[in-house]
DNA sequence: CTGTTAGCGCGTTCAG
DNA sequence: CTGAACGCGCTAACAG
């Protein structure tokens, strides 16, 4: 049962008026400074020529009036809203929640909101924002797109809105884009299995219809060719970002006649349900089966043993984001010289724990 | 390689210019309706009393040239943003995943964006987030307060800005608020440990200068008074919300002469700290110790045995917040009738997984 | 029913 | 160095 409880207090509270009341207007603060409002802009933006003593009497009286501009009418006239917008497919895993928090930290600094949007990967839930965006007359735009409203996409860089596009691009590469270095990353976690003497390695990974799904059975691919060892289709499990994709791979893997020694698990959040199986079935980790996961999060290294990743870095993807945002904005400001489409890809990096070992029967 | 192509049209539109160039305005439309600024707004808003036929014809310029209001120069004159603020302490937490989630998604339908701001906890960083939010005139907020800001948030409440508190309140009560029925939900966690026949119950928790923090240690003391157990201050451990916290509290909590046979963990963050030394040591759930966790997180699934846990729901917290904050807008459209400040709990429940189990001993 | 006029709060000419 | 006038894009008041 669970309770709930409503208190009321009866409390003074603020006194209510109309609305927007007692927010100071730059007309109030020159009314008080004793000089016309266009002073006093000049005196609080610095961009005029004002004297010393004005400006001291100006900044004073804004001060203690506790002004603060109307970031609505400055945008209108000055066509800049500072805001700045975040369209993401979900914030449910770690690697979102840290690009939101670095990439909203960032644009702070540089006095930039961010309006955040989750589109749940819905086509239509992100038209509807891409549109809201655009009317709040954003500056610059930042997304993890479906990949299905090119149309928009360009519409937003049309209206002169820089577009940086995250984790995923389009088919056309018309967009600054920052992309995890997924086919490099997924081989470099084969190799390090393959080096390490297992030969049937399990993969489970995103659809083929997102970008790091098929980048990531490609690195796989790859790297298996490239030790000469047969690709074996049986092994390869390629399914939707969930933990029942997990639950489901990593059933059938183990079922296998011929056993598989490693399991790389592509799918990040397909890895919830691998470990779970392999917990209930009582897979010792890492002496009966070698995991190695993708995209580093807390529970990994809760657990016993730790679990190894291939680190996707979104830290530092929210980095280069804004930084290609950041050079956008500026370029637009000054001369438009408008440069061909950036496309970075952040180095993925393995980190080592304790959740893979040889093969138990690694004789060669 | 990448290849961007510019699209020149040389249609009739607005020329080229720095930028927001192609952005239609409403006098555009209003041209080529042929009728006023004033009968193309009324057209399109709904407002006034306009003839069907220029409806038509006007909706059908605005579709043509793919027309957007101007929300800036909308807020300007209508004195409302359609932007709420969300500022909340850090979303490296599934609680809080959760509440941006659910926030943004009821908003969003609703026709109001959110700004995200992450606070890290600072009260300088919150301080300067409250100005910002207030200068890009946001209609309303809804905060995890760092609970040092007082003033501003009156300052912000004063100014007509709804304000509704989730998770955590100021010592005033001023504002609406939405917290976790945390005393509650502690409370009857340890119940739960304590009918199972636990008597000796580690408890882990969040410092006494949170709300959570708190609650939760009087729920614990509640029940254990109730049930006639003695107090004994060696099981308490409490702790800034870290990982840390959980490794070093757990390792001091093994070692009693007097061993623990349940460990309430009511310090999310401290969960992974907890349950890595408890797989390190390997101490067997829930045979030799009975664990129980706060907040619900996927990876409290992923193992075995899973982990039973009092779940704060989140989703219900978001909900509430944004029904309160609904509530204030509305009225604050009609008549101002200043309603005290409602604080509402959101009832804990207990998830019963595979951690918990009676102690071994149990004789009685 | 519609066009005209007048601001919302701010920055920026253009004269002094 | 300063003030008066103008306009950003939109809605609301007032006349026709």
């Amino acid at each position: 049962m669970s309770t709930k409880r409503i208190e009321h207090r009866m409390q003074v509270g603020p006194a209510r008026e109309a609305k927007g009341t007692l927010l100071i207007k730059l007309e109030d603060v020159a009314q008080m400074a004793g000089v016309s409002v266009s002073t006093a802009s000049r005196a609080l933006t610095g961009k005029g020529q004002v004297s010393k003593q004005t400006v001291k009497r100006v900044q004073r009286a804004a001060a203690s009036l506790g002004y603060q501009p109307n970031e609505l009418a400055r945008g209108l006239k000055m066509r800049s809203s500072r805001l700045i917008g975040l369209a993401v497919h979900n914030i449910f895993n770690p690697t979102y929640q840290c690009l939101a928090q670095v990439i909203q930290e960032r644009l702070a600094r540089s006095n930039y909101q961010i309006i955040l949007c989750i589109t749940n990967d819905s086509v239509e839930q992100e038209a509807l924002y891409l549109e809201t965006l655009l009317n709040h007359r954003i500056e610059g735009l930042i997304a993890v797109p479906t990949g299905s409203n090119v149309e928009l996409f360009k519409r937003v860089s049309a209206a002169g809105v820089p577009v940086v596009t995250i984790i995923r691009r389009h088919r056309e590469d018309i967009f600054d884009a920052v992309l995890q270095a997924d086919t490099g990353g997924a081989a470099q976690g084969t190799e390090y299995l393959i080096r390490m003497g297992h030969r049937r390695i399990g993969f489970i990974v995103g659809p083929e219809d997102t970008t790091s799904g098929r980048e990531r059975l490609a690195g796989y691919k790859q790297a298996l060719g490239e030790a000469g060892i047969e690709l074996d289709p049986a092994l390869i499990h390629q399914g939707p970002y969930s933990v029942e994709t997990g639950i489901e791979s990593c059933r059938a893997l183990l079922q296998l006649e011929q056993p598989i020694t490693a399991l790389f698990c592509a799918n990040h959040e397909a890895s919830g349900g691998v470990l779970r199986v392999l917990s209930e079935q009582k897979v010792s980790i890492p002496q009966e089966l070698s995991v190695l996961c993708y995209e580093d999060s807390p529970a990994f290294v809760s657990r016993h043993p730790s679990i190894s990743v291939m680190d996707n870095d979104p830290a530092a993807i929210a980095e280069y984001a804004v930084d290609l945002l950041m050079r956008a904005l500026q370029r637009e400001a000054g001369d438009p010289p408008a440069l061909a489409p950036r496309e970075l890809r952040v180095g993925t990096r393995l980190i080592v724990r304790g959740s893979c070992a040889p093969p138990k029967k690694s004789k060669e």
